[in-house]
DNA sequence: GTATATTAAATTGTTGACAATTTTTTCGCC
DNA sequence: GGCGAAAAAATTGTCAACAATTTAATATAC
């Protein structure tokens, strides 16, 4: 049977609207980045209701978001008593990234192995003098931008879905941590020099160097973060 | 205030049922265990209807488990169509043990470091005599019990909350892949030898030494697998 | 008899209403 | 005015009915 003819007016090939699983996922993206930016700082409470009216989205769907939400870390839920942007603690954001520090390393060893050496030429030209005139300039936003587009690059080259698929929501986590971490102490010229090592090693298709550099970049992370974790937590 | 008094003849301090959380922690439960124990297998349609009258709760209820079962990657959800056990590919079973490498032999470090030598003589005793005898009887299942516990002992020794949860799914999601290995292909005491020698390492304090081998432990483990997917998978 | 279209049944997704719980406000009392 | 109990409001969790979609069954043409 063909399906009946939408009322004259309505846009001809849009999904019907009360379906589409589009609508979903576009106000599940809208939390991740509002929560991911700070927009929605850690503690806040998420009200259904409210949000659920801003969003243009029903109540239960908006309940659908929340759970996965829950399920990648961003948000916790008490009963009864609703939703908070999760809070990271001090030993949490440890564990979180001891956690990156095993994934990563491995990513980027991975990565040194699967893709050519030339493909990485990019990167090293884009992490010296422009990367560098962007941090003197002190555009935070313009260094995590590409700290953001290395790191898609490595986890792509790795071409593990899986390992990416469990990044994902560490990386959430951390985000607000880190970016607070850059914009109140300058560290983003030290995650430079980091970053353009590990990128050499990719370079150079040296995946121990590569893999052992990645470490180091998250372990001077953490200890900046621990360091100022009372000014970022 | 105080809630107001339950009919007389409903048992005293039962929560009201219609509420209570652990009702579909219950259910989340038994469905995680059916799959993982290969009740329900690879790729088997979940139907709401029929599984919520079974596990006595509603459908609602067992959706929001789905959800969960979802993010945790043990079942496939397609729109419209249902829910339907996850089936682990080749390619995809390749990346989880990756992760799990990196994951486990991480722990396997922190868990060297954090734990004192000596906690760990009883699994040095268990894994030398009694479980080298459940293996020669051919009992697995007492093998994969034992196998079980120490992973548990390291994951808590390493005292990492966050890779604890990200390891859970891991395992789930390789279990019944594990599982047919070892019954299908004696593989349990070759399993044994590396399992002897990572204990072997935290046993000493080796934290190193640990790492490495529970690296080599899971290589050998994902070789095997590959070894037999047409079977197992 | 096989293939294709049509109808019916079964199944999933969403909504709105209701119940249970928490939070806020109001009221009485000292 | 401050404290505590009671009532009211707001908020979350659950259910049952309905709508949309897919799957199975039936009929029809060739």
């Amino acid at each position: 049977m063909t399906r009946p003819a939408p009322p004259p007016g309505s846009p001809p090939s849009s999904p019907p609207t009360q379906r589409d699983p589009d609508v979903g996922r576009r106000a599940l993206r809208e939390l991740r980045h509002r929560i991911t930016t700070g927009v929605l700082a850690p503690g806040a409470q998420l009200h259904e209701q409210s949000l659920a009216d801003e969003l243009a989205i029903s109540r239960s769907r908006l309940r659908e978001a929340f759970a996965r939400l829950e399920a990648t870390g961003l948000i916790d839920r008490t009963p009864n008593r609703g939703a908070f942007v999760h809070r990271l603690t001090i030993a949490e954001a440890r564990d979180v990234f001891q956690a990156r520090e095993a994934l990563e390393s491995m990513c980027a060893g991975l990565a040194a192995r699967n893709a050519p050496p030339e493909s990485w030429q990019d990167l090293v030209d884009l992490f010296a003098a422009p990367t560098q005139a962007l941090v003197e300039a002190g555009d935070f936003e313009g260094y995590l931008a590409n700290v953001a587009l290395f790191r898609r690059r490595m986890i792509q080259a790795a071409g593990n879905q899986t390992i990416a698929e469990l990044l994902g929501p560490l990386l959430d986590r951390s985000a607000v941590a880190m970016r607070r971490v850059i914009l109140a102490t300058n560290r983003a010229s030290d995650g430079l020099v980091q970053y353009r090592a590990v990128i050499a090693a990719l370079r150079a298709g040296d995946a121990e160097a590569a893999e052992q550099r990645k470490r180091a970049q998250l372990h001077e992370a953490w200890a900046a973060l621990e360091r100022y974790h009372r000014l970022v937590l």
